[in-house]
DNA sequence: ATATAATAAAGGTCAAAGATAGTCAAAATA
DNA sequence: TATTTTGACTATCTTTGACCTTTATTATAT
């Protein structure tokens, strides 16, 4: 019996498929349409539509509200995409972060700017937190823009 | 579907656009044109022309009572310093920060790109820590981030 | 004519109700 | 045991309406 949650993917991407990667739904609908709890939505876009798999979600509540899943424009061997991928990780020191954002200023990816409102953004100094929460905090954000730098690239 | 908020919200930009940047109404004329409660009218004011979006309200009550919305111009980086030093604070919520964020965008202080990164970076989504502590540690993210982009140009 | 009181004509505030989506952990299932 | 499904509870955003305040105009008394 296949699971229900495979059978939202399913559908979720033949949308995208007909929507130029980027679409726009309201979670309580679809889960009246395949008859489930609308958490099970969440579910679904939380196993299925991570930003490991190439899926950037945003949302709004409220009247009106809605769910958009934007799919990233994926190059099988795109520096951004390793990073974000594997190199990154849970957690990550200031001295990484600011080695790789360096490199992917020198490669040309980003500005001079936007590599110096990273970098001081993500300094030990910036994140007062515990040291060990700073890493994990400093590995979620970094990742989340860099993904902002994927998105906007097309 | 669609926000009645969002829609009012467009109307007003629109007359905007056609009068340089400052525009008078009546907030019962323009309620009974969408046919809403008058203080949806406030509403919309209060969450879609704040001064972290830019704009600036002055009204009057009374015989001839209006509202007067004026676009704000301000010199860059004496706003980029309000922020920094009175704005900000401790504590800042999301959705400040993207008003705050796409209004210096807008400004041409940054440009799109930049905005994007700042935004995805210091999401509720991106910080995933309790409620109390997302706050401060975007607050603090977010200064630094300004004091780069303060001094990375002139 | 002038001062004052009543009325009308705006706009403001706030909280409740309505409309979505999110979280988390227990229960069910594979 | 790991994954999936469910549901109770929470968070956020929008819409509405009852009640409040301010200003202008008109009526009244002196």
């Amino acid at each position: 019996m296949a699971r229900l949650s495979d059978i939202i993917e399913d559908f979720i991407k033949s949308l995208l498929k007909h929507s130029e990667g980027e679409l726009q739904l309201q979670r309580n609908e679809l889960a009246e349409y395949f008859e489930c709890a609308p958490s099970q939505i969440n579910y679904v876009l939380a196993t299925r539509f991570s930003l490991d798999r190439g899926y950037y979600i945003e949302s709004r509540r409220g009247g009106g509200g809605f769910i958009r899943i934007v799919q990233l424009d994926l190059d099988k061997d795109d520096y951004l995409l390793y990073l974000i991928n594997s190199r990154i990780g849970k957690s990550i020191s200031e001295q990484e972060t600011k080695d790789i954002v360096t490199n992917i200023m020198e490669k040309g990816i980003i500005s001079d700017r936007e590599a110096a409102i990273i970098k001081i953004g993500l300094a030990d100094k910036t994140i007062l937190m515990p040291a060990n929460l700073r890493g994990t905090i400093r590995a979620n954000i970094l990742k989340a823009m860099l993904v902002a730098i994927l998105r906007a690239r097309s």
